[in-house]
DNA sequence: ACTTAAACGAGACGGTACGTCGAGTCTTACC
DNA sequence: GGTAAGACTCGACGTACCGTCTCGTTTAAGT
């Protein structure tokens, strides 16, 4: 087995770093995924190819974590203008659990049409679908985090009786997450609000007749 | 899929496209879609590069082609063994519309594992989320066609009072297909009988108290 | 052993074989020896990198058959315009030994002295002094014929008397040859006709008083 | 060999220096000199990149010096054990011209077939050959000293009547030394003892029947 | 002996070229 | 005219070194 010198991190040039982020989203967006390459990105950043490869494995991989970096800065940013810090990242318990899962997901449903992460977001998860050890890093740093929200917001619900006690939330959660993102993934059909809502409305009271 | 000038298609050497379908097959499952090559396949199934080019737009439509004659061989055999023709895809319909659906989401999580599928489907999936127009020939010839028949078992469902009145069938079958669909293709947990059997109970009794 | 395909020589591009040998001489004299890449010489003879590789083994193999080629087309072209072909290679015989060599010598100060010339035989001269294999090709391609001129016309001396029966013409040449070969090389002197005159006057007459 | 801004030699590290000749000339007998490369030199001295840029301008120039330095230790090892200090490099002087110079080249003979300088030397004389400045400096640096004292024996000959008054010793020289050194770097035949008595032999008395 | 500026080792950086792979096109010979 | 074979141009791959540029850390001269 070959070493690799394992590149000494404290000398890392920030600078470099996000320009890499910056050339990557942007040739995402540009030209696709696919035909973004290493070099594109390391000429549109202005950085050798070396310094790519010195700190990423691979293309997938410079983007995950430039798409995990904007989410941060999205985040800081947030912050920064006001509310308790992550806040904007919970759900709402305004204690009808209905409005807040509508509201929420009419949010995701902005996210998901919002052309500034709509090639990066589909380029990982179709990278993750083929290649397991970047679709894991890409559920577990990305997905699962956000699929925790729910869960905390359905066992606050089973607390006060507005979801049946037996209920896994794990699971609930997927019947209106799962619809949305597979619309959105293999554009089975567009989405939209009302869609969202009639999800919501129908996870909750079922198909069958009460 | 997409017509090159003039291919005279009553001339196609019926030999070198099983040939090929076997070969692009065979090498999505033994080193994975992206190491696939169109000159690969052209070596393996002992044809010309130009064989392929001439018949084929890229190499998710050779893999495309393959998937859908896989598919169509074990139909005819399938037929040919027994039972009308057509009618292994059908969805039951015994009167108990929870058992059928959990019936024929047991056969679909089968499907899923069968490693013969898998390598193939997944890169197909994938290759849909990037390549739009790859992704809604996948939707129209692959997905679609399934998802009908759940919409034609909802709607028998619902004249038989099993399923309320209101429901749209195309939104309600998601409830449960794209969970699994989901966990499936994002690995995001592992799928089970017991796993399909509750999302068709959460599904029909909502997750509300009654 | 990986085995190379060995290349169809029958289906091989005349045209990118003349534009490879231009493009590599040309090169070779305008940016010299060691500034001239294998990329470069592809882009300028307006032809794959992989077109060279595919012929030729390294950038000197390269070099090395231009300036063969070089040297064939000229001997074509001096035979097409008249005299007996392969004439002008010979080394005349008036019977005056001295004044013959004298002859050939002054006309090889100027092939030397010609731009034309001197960046890629120096350039091969000196891959072959550090290269042993490219040294071998190098002597017995281009060198070693020239010198069997030299090797016949002494003998053809020696027959009339004009050279010592026991003098080695293979080494005898190298008296004259090997001094103005060097100080073209190494260029520890101007070469002139004065002094290749002077080297066979030195050479046949000796320096020992006689 | 060129100046860098200001180096201040006064605290240059004695160490790095030695270290840096040693690995130069390791390499390039090891994996021979277009192989070598300054980082390479550098990792195997032990010593930081700059280092070497600091005090050299090159690779050649690095050779260069570690070259000369080795002769240098050679020259002290040889006086320190006995001897007048430089007198190992004068060319005897018995009065018999031919022997003496027999007997010098065949020591130059024994040198040129010693592993440990053909190497280095002829990577040198290559890169001489290419690189005009480089090639200047080996010629005044190496190979100059050395034919000065042919100059100087052979005028000394020439007042004790053994070789002609009107030959000029710089281009008599030539006759024995030239052959024997592209014999030797452009590998044209094998060199020995007898070749060069015969080269002397030749050389005095010449090629003409006297 | 203490200070301090240089030379030093280490190695990250922006680049250039390497030699290889595959894409998609084109040509040749065969059937 | 479709085909197997494979040479062609082109573009990207991942690697090796180039020469420059910081980083601490010696280290030796001048206080």
């Amino acid at each position: 087995m070959v070493k690799k010198p394992t590149p000494d991190s404290t000398r890392r040039s920030e600078k470099s770093r996000r320009a890499i982020y910056d050339a990557a989203l942007t040739l995402v967006g540009e030209v696709g995924y696919p035909k973004t390459t290493i070099e594109g990105i390391a000429a549109r950043a202005g950085v050798g190819k070396q310094t790519i490869y010195r700190w990423w494995s691979s293309k997938a991989d410079v983007l995950l974590e430039a798409f995990l970096d904007l989410g941060e800065q999205a985040a800081e940013q947030a912050a920064g203008q006001g509310g308790e810090p992550g806040a904007e990242y919970a759900i709402p318990d305004t204690g009808d659990l209905a409005a807040d899962l509508k509201y929420v997901l009419r949010a995701t449903v902005d996210e998901l049409l919002d052309p500034k992460f709509e090639a990066p977001s589909r380029a990982l998860a179709a990278e993750g679908v083929v290649n397991e050890q970047l679709g894991r890093e890409f559920v577990t740093k990305l997905l699962e985090p956000q699929l925790r929200l729910y869960v905390q917001r359905l066992r606050s619900a089973q607390e006060v009786g507005q979801v049946r006690p037996g209920i896994d939330p794990r699971i609930a959660l997927e019947l209106f997450v799962s619809p949305l993102a597979q619309r959105w993934l293999q554009r089975t059909a567009p989405i939209s609000y009302e869609y969202t809502d009639t999800l919501v409305d129908y996870a909750l009271h079922g198909l069958a007749p009460r």
